[in-house]
DNA sequence: AGATGATGGTTGCGAACGCAACTACCTTGA
DNA sequence: TCAAGGTAGTTGCGTTCGCAACCATCATCT
């Protein structure tokens, strides 16, 4: 069927031969993926031992209790945690299994519904949160200035706006309005 | 037994509460974490349409592709596509069902394994990059200045080498020595 | 040589995800 | 008021991943 011969060089094959801008922007975006690949690695284990909790679970809970109110509809939780909607609805799941969230039915549309912090799951995170920020604070420490770290955050924020279509985000920003634009 | 109530306010809780600098830091490792989140759903559609890869298997073989010989052994492998040892054997087993790849085994040392790329593979991944190279300039074209990309890759690049401990990887910078460090 | 510990890679298993199909509800328009 | 289409969220299913246990091979030390 296929040709499944190993292939043998040349050493150095057409693969390099394309312009040095793309390849710079390649490299960028590979770049990117490791970064976060490996910041999400530590982070992980950290949060596991501290909390008990995923990546993937902080971002929800983190997200709800940076919200006044600290509650989310389903629909704009999943978008800021960049999660299907079958993914936030199991992690949802699992969050209420744990006791640290509840959905609520959300009054003027019966389709839809709030995700919202239990006082437990509020708790949680007022621990988890510092100790959260202390663990990256020591990671990053000393790896850029702080101008650096600036000029990073900027950037980001700007590839980052591009990649969503202008749609507002909520990040962290507690320089940003306090109220997470739920819609428009 | 826990408490499910539902926390009400304030409307500004404690998690606020902690320093500007840190809160920044936390700031960015999120926009670092939805910048690459966005980045890979975007450019693993396009993959998956235009070469039937997923973001993974891609980059598995776009590291195959830059090595010369184009193989390289499973734990290097690994280590470079940030990828647990079971995570590389599922995946390198995928790509041998589809005949991108052959496992070798390695003569000066028998537990070992090379995955080297077949001609088939070589020749799908000569079509593939240029493609996906231009997609990734089609995406960030008129987002950064020159400048700005080439800040970005540099604090990127400081990050990442920070975060795996000052180990070499290999990254696809065409500048850069030629010959991929597998060993030392 | 033979035992002991370390290393490279694979497998069993459970957890998490996305897609597509589905249900329930809202909205629009005749 | 009722039908038709859209939207919010959930569920079935298949895929991928990491962890821990495992096997085979190498390296070291006696």
């Amino acid at each position: 069927m296929a040709d499944h011969r190993i292939h043998e060089g040349p050493q150095l094959g057409s693969v390099l031969n394309i312009g040095a801008r793309d390849d710079r922007r390649l490299t960028t975006v590979g770049l990117l993926f490791e970064s976060a690949a490996g910041l999400r690695q530590v982070l992980e284990r950290r949060l596991e031992s501290n909390a008990g909790l995923s990546n993937q679970s902080f971002d929800v809970l983190i997200r709800l209790a940076r919200t006044p109110g600290n509650r989310l509809r389903m629909s704009e939780l999943a978008a800021q945690a960049t999660l299907s909607p079958s993914g936030l609805t199991r992690s949802v799941d699992r969050l209420e299994d744990t006791g640290l969230v509840v959905r609520e039915i959300c009054p003027e549309d019966r389709r839809g519904a709030f995700a919202a912090l239990t006082v437990e799951g509020k708790a949680v995170m007022d621990e988890a949160i510092p100790r959260h920020v202390a663990h990256i604070d020591e990671l990053l420490q000393g790896v850029l200035t702080l101008e650096e770290e600036h000029t990073l955050e900027a950037l980001l924020r700007k590839l980052r706006d591009h990649l969503f279509g202008g749609e507002v985000r909520c990040d962290f920003d507690p320089a940003a309005p306090d109220v997470c634009p739920t819609e428009q």
